[in-house]
This record gives structure tokens, C-alpha cells and sequence, in this order.
DNA sequence: CCATGTGAAGGTATTCACAGCC
DNA sequence: GGCTGTGAATACCTTCACATGG
């Protein structure tokens, strides 16, 4: 194996790997081959194993790849070794949904704050969590909290983002249906739920 | 202009450009130049001007793009011209926050049905729809609905899109996160908001 | 003169086929 | 025999530069 950077849609699927291989790992099984990974995941078994060879040799001809092994260099590449503490701020009907969602837990991923506007939210629990008011969001630093999602109207997002680039966050999922613009530090990514579903009618057989 | 298919990438990003445009005639424009929508959406005026090419001659050099005109191509090319009466299954955090969630009604996606298993949910209503037994999958097609939105637990994931096939369903936007099969006739897409997650920290500047 | 539309160039990702290893 | 890892071939997408047209 030689150095090789790792293409975006290969970092696109490792999570999807990663959690095939959770999967796998609680079944209590320790190897598998990208054919049986194939099956689980729905990514065809060579782009598996060129996604893999990307970053080393973790498979054993004849036999597969060792489990354990490799969901711990993915979690590293993807840097989900350390627990990310995350804030939500915007915690609306989709806020509120993501608060409860069990699903980031798996990859540690972990939301332990939130914040919102509204005084009648303020003081509220949802899920162990106490929502606080957004002025809040400056002693994100000082928590140690580096990720945030944003769950806000169309409207609002802009300012949020300044807000958490602000206090130091490095990356933001937005679900706001809009661009923003953050420094060259932080990361954002949007992610909008309507437009995926917009594209879907294009792809139905006979309309 | 001649004949081209049109890339799954262009596919992609047409819905962006589709809300700009509905967007900048909301605010009375008529005319709208690839620069100034790139600066809109934030995608390069080059790639806007590519995307569009595929589809036919829709600007005017010197003027830009006539705005209704082009909305009116898209929502035509997305199919998206029809309202498309959608079904969600599955109410619980995410699924009562899609309900909620106004965004879909933009591109014309009407969720006019939801179902759950849950006895307590079920004759419950949130925002005007009612909740009804999944039995009720069935009737489906006779109510003219052709596209479903799963938000299930991933256990019971697969055995929905199954249901929903064979009632004639032929799109369905999943949010469990797993992969799930259906016949070639439907087309499904997976939307992991986790995993949109996961892939954050490798791009975060300094781990 | 300004903005579109598009060939051509360049880059990136997918797919294949098979050598090499257990 | 079975399965990995990878060069090479292919397909796809992006980017550029500019001819063309209002």
C-alpha cells in the first residue's frame, strides 16, 4: 500500500461501512469479506475494496477483514475516535426530532447542549437536555464544544452560523434550506431534507 | 443545443436552483444573470451555465435567464410540475417533525396521509392529517398516492418498503438508516442524517 | 459590451480483471 | 479455493476559454 488521499466520496461512504461493520461486530462475528459487506451495505464488493486499499491493508486474502480492527482505523480516519460534543441550537419540530434522534450516539457523536429563542423553550428539558438561551452559545469554547447543528428558519441561519463560528465551532451541520457562509476554519454542511426529495420524482419510473 | 442526457450530479443540484429561482421571483425579478444566481446558491456561475445547457437555451446573452420561464423547465424536468401526494409512515420524533416541516409543500410534495402501528398515535392528528393504521398502506394506490416517505425504526424498515411496493407506490425517501431493496420499479433513496453527521469531523480544520 | 452556451482539457471516481497471498 | 489489493481502462464530472449572439 502506498500513501494515497482518501477521494471524497470514499470518506462519503465510510460511514456507511462503519456502521455495517458495528453491525457485524454485535452479531458477534470477526471477520468478513467485502462480498458479505457488499450484501449488508449495498456498495458493490471491488469499490469496497478500493475504498479500502486507500488507506491500508486491513483484509487477509482468503479470509476477509478483521472487525474490529478496521472499525477502529475508520472511526480514526474520521476522527469519531474522541466523543464529539455537539450543540443544537434551533430546537423547533426537526430540533426537537434530532434531540431524541438515538442514531448519532452509534458513531459518538453526542448533543449536550441546545439552544433556542423562544422564552417559553428556555428552561424546558428534552431528552437530559435543558434548552438555553442563545446568547448562551459563547461558552461553547470553554465547554469543549467543537460541532453544532443548526435546526433554525431559512432566515436565521446566517446569523446562527456567524455566531457559532464565533465561539470557536469547527463545524456545523446545517439544515437550514439555504447557503451559508462560514471562515475557511469551519466546515459546513447542509443538508436539505425537501431537496432530496424533490430530486425523487425525477427518478421514478414512468413519472 | 443538442440532445444530452442529463448527469445525475445536474440532477443533483437542480433543486438548488429551482428554490433560488422561486426565491428571486418571489422578489419581483424577472431576469437573472448565471452570475447572480452562483452568488445565490453558491455554486460557480460556470457549472450553472453547464448544468442548464444540458436542457435547452433558456437565457438571453447579455440579459441572463427569464426566471418563471426556467422555474417552470425545471419543475417540468423534475417532474415536479404535478403535485405529487405523499405518504409518510412512521410518526414518531422525525416522522411528526417531517409532517410539520414546510419545506416539501415548496416543491409541490403534498404529504396527505401518515401511518403508524402504534395504537395511541393511531386517530391522532398533526397539521390537518390524521393518523391511520398501516393496514391502510393498501388503499394507496386508489388514493392516488405515488410517493412515500419512511421514517421507521430500522428493524421495520424493510418489511414497510415492501408494503408500500406492492401497494404501487413508486418513490420513497428512507430515513431509516440501513439499506433496503426494493423491485426495479420503485426507486428509493436513503437519506442517513448520522452519517451526514460522521462525515463532519473529517473535514473540521485541526481534528 | 455583457452574458450565454459549448467544445476541449483536465481531474476525479468507478469498474474491471487479475496477480498475489493465505 | 477464496479473497484481497491494485494497475489499467473506462466513464463521469468539472473547469476553462472563447466563439456567438442580443
Amino acid at each position: 500500500m502506498r500513501y494515497h488521499k482518501i477521494p471524497d466520496e470514499t470518506v462519503r461512504r465510510l460511514p456507511i461501512y462503519l456502521r455495517g461493520l458495528m453491525l457485524s461486530a454485535d452479531q458477534g462475528l470477526e471477520h468478513l469479506s467485502s462480498k458479505s459487506l457488499a450484501d449488508y451495505v449495498g456498495v458493490p464488493s471491488w469499490q469496497i475494496r478500493k475504498d479500502f486499499s486507500y488507506f491500508g491493508d486491513f483484509g487477509t486474502p482468503g479470509v476477509g477483514y478483521r472487525i474490529e480492527r478496521l472499525a477502529k482505523e475508520i472511526k480514526k480516519i474520521l476522527r469519531l475516535h474522541v466523543i464529539r460534543r455537539t450543540a443544537l441550537v434551533g430546537v423547533g419540530d426537526l430540533g426537537t426530532a434530532l434531540l431524541a434522534y438515538p442514531g448519532f450516539r452509534t458513531f459518538g457523536l453526542d448533543i449536550v447542549a441546545a439552544f433556542d429563542v423562544d422564552r417559553r423553550k428556555i428552561g424546558r428539558k428534552f431528552n437530559e437536555i435543558t434548552v438555553e438561551d442563545l446568547a448562551g452559545i459563547e461558552g461553547l469554547k470553554k465547554r469543549q464544544i467543537s460541532m453544532a447543528i443548526v435546526a433554525v428558519p431559512r432566515e436565521a441561519a446566517q446569523e446562527i452560523v456567524d455566531k457559532l463560528a464565533a465561539a470557536g465551532v469547527r463545524g456545523i451541520l446545517n439544515f437550514a434550506p439555504c447557503k451559508v457562509t462560514a471562515p475557511k476554519r469551519v466546515k459546513v454542511i447542509t443538508l436539505d431534507i425537501a431537496m432530496e426529495l424533490a430530486r425523487l420524482p425525477y427518478y421514478m419510473p414512468s413519472g
